[in-house]
RNA sequence: GGUGGGGUGGCCGAAUGGUGAGGCAGCGGCCUGCAAAGCCGCGUACGCGGGUUCGAUUCCCGUCCCCACCUCCA
């Protein structure tokens, strides 16, 4: 079948085809660091993951770049109130923090969620403020084409003149005309409301640090352009894919493919952007205040069943979070996770990778599904299954190191799990819960069932599961269920 | 007002003009001392009203409802 995507611009699933042949460019949208990590940074980080992951696989060489913005209005703003005297300093907002600090912390605390779910770095990863340069080189493209225009009121604001590009509004299908305008737009020295900034002139308020020369006076740049300038630097003014969420197609994207194209750039190839994260179905925000943070789900659950979670549903449909939704995920994986363990039991040596099944190879290629993937993955797991019942050990090998494979390209063993399987505390627990397990097997075989059972109703109390299998007693550690 | 996406069995969530994924939960069976895990089987879903068709959940028309975006948003 080959390669395809649905693309946003065009409205419809395409054959992918990569611009250079075997090499796929990619930038998507990472955070802006004013703030902790929200669940849909890294459902869309899971879904890029899994796509670099799969395009790998497929045997592609994968350029991922994703950004960084470390400058904006609300960073400065949120510093500039940890400096009021009458600031509350709180976890997240300690006072007196100056932006660059406070957006440095951010950008950590991005980089400690994304791997706590096994989603791998991309091959860069750019910071705004590192490119001031790029930035004031485009805009100037842009005025000197006649598609941006220095502020009316004599300030040193750059406004991007929406009128003076016809294809304005192309990639979300939107005419300018019947926009509506927002009730606050801020108007000054703009041509039309509509009109977005490229270049901020500095106010007196702002830090010392945050201000920039241009060749149009002091300032510091406006939302949208960082990403055009840094998309075009690493990957060429004409790259495979731009991505990011769904949220962000207006204005975000629309403005940066207004600036590229209007620049002479050709820009993305396609664009690919994944759906929100709801909870009962409406939109996971600050504002509706239904906000369930990656930090409380990782509380909730072990980092694979997060990961499964936010990367089981199509990229492109809605995610909807209900309280049980993680115990869920982590049974699906158990699941998996069993079958490996007993099948790789079988072997004394470890059974690497193979090829995906060509079932799972055509969801893949299929714009992405990873929800029929995941049939693929859970009926090779079902056949690996009855193959050990069977006693077949060659054909249990094929289906363990095709689950190994499909598990790998869905990042669904990435996930850290906190292994601590090394330390003294587990060292200790080890040889209690084999001493009862001992004495477990001595009543069994006494057939005082009794107290067997007894033993092992209290290890489970402890959270510590026993189970008999022919081959011999196994014991795991489970989150009590609620 | 404009643009886009949806309404699928108890829940989540795919595909599809005809033999109706998958997971989770549930029920029955096998296995087990009992469990657990695993395997086998079961439940017969497609917002509503029309139309096209031998046949529609799938196509068309109408209608109701939901969600997202329209300069903070992953």
């Amino acid at each position: 079948m080959g390669q395809r995507f649905y693309d946003t611009a065009t409205g419809a699933i395409r054959d992918f085809t990569p611009i250079v042949d075997g090499e796929v460019s990619i930038y998507y949208c990472g955070a802006t660091v004013q703030g902790k990590p929200h669940v849909g940074h890294i459902r869309s980080a899971v879904v890029f993951d899994i796509l670099t992951r799969w395009l790998e696989y497929a045997g592609y060489r994968v350029t991922l770049v994703r950004n960084v913005t470390d400058i904006d209005d609300k960073i400065l703003t949120r510093s500039a109130e940890s400096f009021d005297p009458e600031f509350t300093p709180t976890d997240d907002y300690p006072a007196s923090e100056p932006w660059w600090a406070l957006a440095y912390r951010f950008e950590n605390a991005f980089a400690a969620a994304y791997a706590a779910l096994g989603v791998r770095r991309p091959t860069y990863e750019p910071r705004a403020t590192g490119h001031i340069p790029e930035m004031i080189q485009l805009i100037q493209r842009l005025i000197d084409a006649g598609h941006a225009y220095q502020a009316l009121d004599g300030s040193a604001d750059v406004y991007f003149d929406v009128k003076s590009w016809p294809a304005y509004g192309a990639l979300t299908h939107q005419s300018a005309d019947n926009m509506q305008d927002a009730e606050d737009a801020p108007t000054r020295g703009k041509k039309d409301p509509r009109d977005f900034t490229l270049w901020k002139s500095t106010q007196e308020s702002d830090p010392a640090g945050a201000s920039w020369q241009a060749p149009w006076g002091a300032g510091r740049p406006g939302w949208h352009i960082e990403c055009s300038a840094m998309a075009t630097k690493y990957l060429g003014r004409h790259f495979d894919i731009h991505g990011g969420g769904l949220d962000l197609r207006f204005p975000h994207h629309e403005n940066e493919l207004a600036q590229s194209s209007a620049a002479g750039d050709r820009f993305a190839n396609f664009w690919m952007h994944n759906g929100l994260v709801t909870a009962q179905g409406e939109k996971m925000s600050k504002s509706v205040g239904n906000t369930v943070s990656p930090e409380e789900m990782l509380s909730m659950a072990r980092a694979g069943a997060v990961r499964y979670f936010l990367g089981q549903a199509h990229y492109r449909s809605q995610l909807d979070y209900h309280p049980a939704a993680l115990e869920e995920a982590q049974s699906a994986l158990e699941r998996i996770e069993m079958f490996q363990a007993r099948a790789a039991a079988l072997s004394s040596t470890p059974v690497g990778l193979d090829t995906v099944p060509e079932q799972f190879s055509r969801a893949m290629e299929d714009d992405l599904n990873v929800p029929e993937a995941l049939a693929v993955l859970h009926a090779t797991v079902r056949a690996g299954n009855s193959a050990l019942d069977a006693g077949d050990s060659e054909a249990v090998m094929t289906y363990l190191s095709q689950v190994n494979t499909m598990v790998e390209v869905l990042g669904l063993n990435s996930a850290a799990e906190g292994d601590d399987t090394g330390s003294a505390a587990h060292r200790a627990l080890e040889a209690l819960v084999d001493a009862q397990i001992a004495a477990r097997a001595q009543a069994r075989q006494r057939r005082d069932w009794a107290t067997a059972d007894a033993i092992r109703d209290q290890l489970a109390a402890a959270g510590v599961v026993v189970e008999d299998a022919a081959d011999g007693v196994t014991w795991s550690i489970t989150e009590p269920k609620a």
